[in-house]
DNA sequence: ATCCCGAGGG
DNA sequence: CCCTCTGGAT
């Protein structure tokens, strides 16, 4: 008989997450779909703290599509001049509210393809969007996840849609969005791109990775 | 593969 | 100083 290869089960893995972060959600303030787009889209490279703060005072003054369009590109520039790539973001955000006014009548498509095809908008933020003001179930990778998922073998790949398939297919629809959030606040709080720290982290008897960082002291 | 691109942390 | 942050378009 060959030794089986023991690979750590999912569910051992989603439990653990679920009991590390129970109320994990959505860090980006917004009250409305419209608002939910638009701080996704300048989330890019950029913290959510970051983002909150510019937003908290960008959608006091123009909470519609049609409010963003009183504004030029250089002057939404200068209210998100906080965030990085803020003139990509500036030109994007106006185009999007553009196409939202005119096709959509000011509402935020609930279409993958849809949002996919407005300026700014890629796969991982339509997955935010779906899931969190629509809740259509979708498994946004971001440089979070795709660390993550990685590191606990629950995927194993180099390219974002591939783990994003991965995941789709190890972890149930329903707790996808979950899981997301979860993934996300454990990349955040302990599971860091640098530094990881993994002598506080309950995932580390199941974690290949944390062996390699920090192996079990015995 | 490269560009965009400021704030915050180590 | 260098690295990272809920990426997307070319």
């Amino acid at each position: 008989m060959k030794p089986k290869p023991k690979r750590v089960p999912t569910r051992k893995i989603l439990d653990i997450l679920a009991q590390m972060y129970p109320d994990a959600h959505c860090e980006l303030e917004y009250r409305n779909p419209f608002e939910l787009l638009i701080a996704t889209i300048l989330s890019a490279q950029s913290t959510d703290r970051q983002v909150n703060k510019v937003t908290a005072g960008l959608f006091a003054k123009f909470p519609t599509p049609d409010s963003f369009l009183t504004l030029t590109e250089a002057e939404l520039a200068e209210h998100i001049r906080g965030l990085g790539l803020f003139r990509n973001k500036s030109k994007n955000i106006l185009k999007t509210c553009e196409i939202l006014v005119e096709k959509y009548g000011g509402e935020v498509p609930q279409d993958r393809e849809k949002l996919e095809a407005l300026p700014g908008v890629g796969r991982k933020t339509a997955n935010v969007v779906l899931s969190n003001a629509f809740g259509i179930p979708a498994l946004a990778v971001d440089t979070h996840v795709q660390r993550v998922a990685n590191r606990l073998a629950l995927a194993d790949s180099e390219n974002v849609l591939e783990t994003e398939r991965q995941l789709m297919k190890r972890v149930p629809r329903a707790e996808w969005s979950d899981t997301h959030h979860r993934i996300i606040w454990h990349g955040r709080r302990i599971c860091s791109a640098r530094s990881p720290k993994c002598h506080q982290c309950d995932l580390h008897p199941y974690c290949w990775y944390g062996k390699q960082v920090e192996p079990v002291k015995k």
